[in-house]
DNA sequence: GAGTCTATACTTACGTCGTATGAATAATCA
DNA sequence: TGATTATTCATACGACGTAAGTATAGACTC
């Protein structure tokens, strides 16, 4: 099982391939399963020689979150109306981490205050000035909207993770009709799909100026 | 500090004891010190005693959860406009929350479908029925509602286990004016306190009939 | 009372975890 | 070449979750 590869010797080892490797890992396993000795395994090399370039498991941990974010980079389109500019970047956001559900519990108890996400965030304010919003309530859209984006992927992937299925409505079907009949009557005419976007519109209608 | 009681005798112990010993020690010491063994002594008794009243550490922190959703009197009011009945409720689930940040990474991370959470998701939609709402816009918006409020406390939570400070605006005021001078502009004008209630305001008026 | 049962509590032990420490080797540079 | 540095590995320690088994107190029978 251990690698022949004798000491010193370079494996070629990046902290981009280990942060890939964790990502394989927490995806296949869950992040439960992603301890120092199983990441090591899964890119050949002992435990400890992740200390040398992590500097330990928390400091991986936040690398692993930047690492999910800079993939995202996360797309705001250049041109269109500021909604459907935002309502991207949200929805690149949503696929992003959905993509990754295992690490959810990971991005929504660190902060990630990096380079890259204030770059998205000061992008967010530029579509929003150009659109005519003052500063204090463009940043309390960029900000709701990061809330509403965290919130939404932490409940989709916790309900996810339990039920093994993909929705938050499969809970609701087994509910008791008699005790809750508006819940059983709205989770029948629910379509799950498009409630995202329908909370997107209903944000951007909300913080319109004027 | 080991106890010096016999075996088999009664500690007096409850469930409900022991969560409450939990409770305190993840407010005092964090939720990584939340240990089997260091909540034993926390209620003193040995930490296999646990095993007694939770299957397993999991059904324990599952217990945790309810636990603190049970304490929080969530209540919507009797009356008054929709949007205050709900405002109120947001802030209640909030003020909740925020009273043990440490536990904030556990509650995003388990679905609560409760009796007592379904029971004021069921309330919530009655509210908004006599308001005139139609059942999928219902529901939509008080998913909607739980998920920024999540997603709110875990960012709120996050900053603040980070920074031991109370704001996400700290982590603002220390970046580059030159290259982001959108955000340093409205991170001068935002009051951050007042955040909360122009996201709910925001999103009452967008999801608002007709 | 004596004897039995059961809920409660403890002891010991195993495998896994993060990581401190230090040694070993390969790559690089003088 | 020889010295330095960058990488990797081996060993070890204390803390963790918990399986397995043991001991005691109180309650119930007769």
């Amino acid at each position: 099982m251990t690698s022949n590869r004798t000491r010193g010797q370079k494996a070629g080892l990046t902290n981009e391939a280990i942060l890939d490797g964790a990502v394989r890992l927490v995806d296949r396993d869950g992040l439960a399963k992603l301890s120092m000795r199983r990441l090591g395994a899964e890119v050949d090399v002992e435990a400890m020689t992740l200390y040398h370039y992590f500097a330990n498991k928390d400091a991986l941990l936040d690398g692993l979150v930047a690492h999910v974010f800079a993939r995202a980079t996360v797309s705001l389109a250049d041109e269109g109306p500021w909604q459907a500019r935002l309502a991207g970047y949200a929805h690149s956001l949503r696929a992003t981490l959905l993509a990754h559900p295992g690490l959810v519990p990971l991005v929504v108890s660190r902060p990630a205050v990096t380079d890259a996400t204030l770059r998205v965030m000061e992008h967010g304010l530029e579509v929003l000035h150009s659109a005519g919003f003052a500063p204090r309530a463009a940043l309390d859209l960029v900000y709701t909207l990061n809330d509403f984006v965290i919130g939404h992927v932490a409940a989709t992937a916790a309900t996810a993770a339990l039920t093994g299925q993909s929705g938050q409505e499969q809970r609701l079907n087994t509910v008791d009709a008699e005790r809750f009949p508006l819940l059983t009557e709205a989770a029948g005419a629910a379509r799950p799909d498009t409630r995202f976007d329908a909370a997107l519109d209903a944000l951007f209608r909300g913080f319109a100026p004027q």
